[in-house]
DNA sequence: ACCTATTCATAAGT
DNA sequence: TACTTATGAATAGGT
């Protein structure tokens, strides 16, 4: 077609090259849009020059994407669709430990006991007795590292004071000095609670308002709402 | 071309839809790999006709999915990098929280408590010495219904027995009868140590082999291995 | 699948 | 780059 009969092979004149290359171009592009209102055809084109440039056609009523979506589904397996469906199923096998780890955690709350055997609430109930007896063991912990730190800090300051005191003579009042009475009602009175609790009633005695409420986003109160949203 | 004009619409007759598409479909083949040659050019080509068939055109030196990388790249980022990060995004919330329900059970479990602050400690304890309550009544409800179940069975077996005795007169010699002495050491012992159970300790009279271990997925005793593999 | 009259695409020139 | 036009290609409808 045209002003005589062209071999199929390389332009190698570059202008020529790219004035058959749009011109032919177009010519595609128009056939198939033909192609898709005449047929009901699905048609997806991508073309990239020799100098680069790229042009697309897709048939109206979808885009590139949902054609290529659908041509993964036809040919089987591949291209993206393989790690996408490898992250579809490591997503899924998650949701699954999720389901398991929240179904754990009920468990040690002594919700949803009915679906376990007899010996299955044995060895819950030997597990949450044992770590009972190691929270209230890392609580005595704490609770008699903190009193240290501030006997500590009562006893430096004492000292301190009284090292001032001398060094400043009897020129000062000595009403304005420490009460040095540490026996009665200080800190060592609070960690004798804190040791004896042997049932949680025993602690209630120290209840105090946290000034920081689930700071690290785990609360042990009430529902337990960790649901994917 | 052909004989006689058509009009650029939906071929309605079926038949003569499919034949256009095939004579069409190889038409604009061979015009995009006489342009892959004459121009230089990349093609890639996705048709899917109206039955379904798919069929597909790529210049030598390539393939499709070649193609649609370069395609990308060249309008930029998009088309499924949008899903994948996404998908990305909603894995690691999944791990986020796969990660503290871990970190729950071990803090019920008395592990890793050296994060938790005195308050955290305090709520705690209450929370698995409430759990421990609970697991030890449905603990105690399944050893008494299993029992309750039992006593009938031997007290239905015993009146049949009876009866049947009864029925057969004094035919039969009477040392063969039942042993009719269901307190000593019977289901009803077992209940009382089921209940009694305020330590764990209590409880190790009682330990038997479970028939099926593990069969829920789930053990309350040694490592919890449910990491994703 | 083949045929062919007819329309269409386009190579080369301007 | 756009228009023109002679020419070969594509194809609609029929067999």
């Amino acid at each position: 077609m045209g002003r005589g009969k062209i071999e199929i092979k390389r332009i190698e004149n570059a202008t020529n090259r790219q004035v058959t290359y749009s011109k032919r171009r177009s010519g595609i592009m128009k056939k198939a849009r033909e192609l898709t209102v005449l047929c009901d055809a699905q048609v997806a084109i991508i073309m990239f020059s020799s100098t680069g440039k790229y042009h697309e056609f897709c048939s109206t009523g979808t885009d590139i994407k949902g054609i290529f979506d659908r041509y993964q589904q036809a040919i089987g397996t591949s291209l993206w669709i393989e790690q996408y469906e490898n992250m579809q199923r490591t997503l899924s096998h998650l949701k699954d430990i999720n389901r398991n780890l929240r179904t754990e955690i009920r468990q040690r709350m002594g919700e949803d006991l009915d679906a376990l055997e007899f010996e299955e609430l044995r060895d819950l109930e030997q597990n949450v007795d044992a770590a009972l007896k190691e929270v209230r063991q890392r609580k005595y912990h704490v609770i008699t590292t903190q009193t240290e730190t501030y006997k500590k800090k009562v006893k430096h300051s004492q000292e301190a004071y009284k090292n001032l005191q001398q060094e400043l003579g009897m020129r000062e009042d000595p009403a304005y000095g420490f009460v040095d009475n540490p026996a009665a009602g200080g800190w060592d009175g609070v960690a004798a609670v804190a040791m004896g609790g042997g049932s949680a009633a025993d602690m209630y005695a120290f209840r105090v308002v946290p000034s920081q409420p689930n700071l690290h986003g785990m609360a042990y109160g009430g529902s337990h709402d960790l649901r994917l949203g």
